[in-house]
DNA sequence: AATAAATATAACTATATGGCCATATTGCCA
DNA sequence: TGGCAATATGGCCATATAGTTATATTTATT
């Protein structure tokens, strides 16, 4: 009989290990990868449509260096895409469940917020 | 005339400054709160329905502490509920937003995951 | 090929934070 | 009041990462 290694019991298959560590950690990447203002920022420009890197340098008051940085942590999270155009390098929003978030989170500051503040969240 | 002090411009309004700051730090916190596994794991048993500290620690393998911490953070973020009995502190779930949230994300992530990996992603 | 423009990467610093241990606080009960 | 149980907090360490500067890589143009 050929032995089903016995060694390792590994995971005892609690409940709170349903889901591997390795797929908790996918889902708390796409949230940490929308975590950072700078990120949110790059969000907001690329929901009005796709972008340069040098385009949204120009919008977003950082270093070149950081907002390529930035949108490879959001390229990794699988939440963009990335085309290249020539010289340059166009990316977008690939998944709309990124817009879905921030309305869900804005929907829900704006409930918090009373009017006298006069202020509308919005990505 | 009580000059009204012309001291800094401050902001230019500029586009990317169309939510201030501390409102895109607002929006930027609740995705950091639900961006760590310990979090999200404390998130899965609060689902289920309100919990005590000590509930939590018994089911997350992970000391006292660090569970009572992860609370605040949630609980400063604004998802969590706390209320005292007794000697214990029971959390539950503020707002359900943090499961339709879950929800997409899990969602986006079976879409993209094969069934030969036979993985269901839920929180 | 040489140069310039656009983007990515590397090295570094400063800061934030997850997790641990020890201890403080709070509330209950004898 | 003293003691116990549940929770919170402070101090610490190790790691992660946002942002910077400098440089490498890639592509177009002459």
């Amino acid at each position: 009989m050929p032995s089903k290694p016995k060694t390792a019991p590994s995971t005892p298959k609690e409940k709170s290990d349903m889901l591997g560590r390795e797929q908790l950690e996918r889902v708390s990447r796409i949230f940490k990868a929308m975590s950072e203002t700078t990120r949110l920022l790059i969000l907001r420009e690329l929901k009005d449509g796709p972008c340069s890197v040098g385009q949204l340098v120009e919008k977003l008051d950082t270093s070149q260096a950081n907002v390529s940085k930035q949108l490879k942590t959001l390229f990794d999270a699988d939440l963009l895409e990335r085309k290249k155009s020539g010289n340059q390098v166009i990316y977008s929003i690939r998944e709309v469940m990124v817009l879905e978030m921030c309305r869900l989170v804005c929907d829900k500051l704006n409930r918090d917020t009373t009017q006298s503040e006069n202020i509308l969240y919005e990505i």
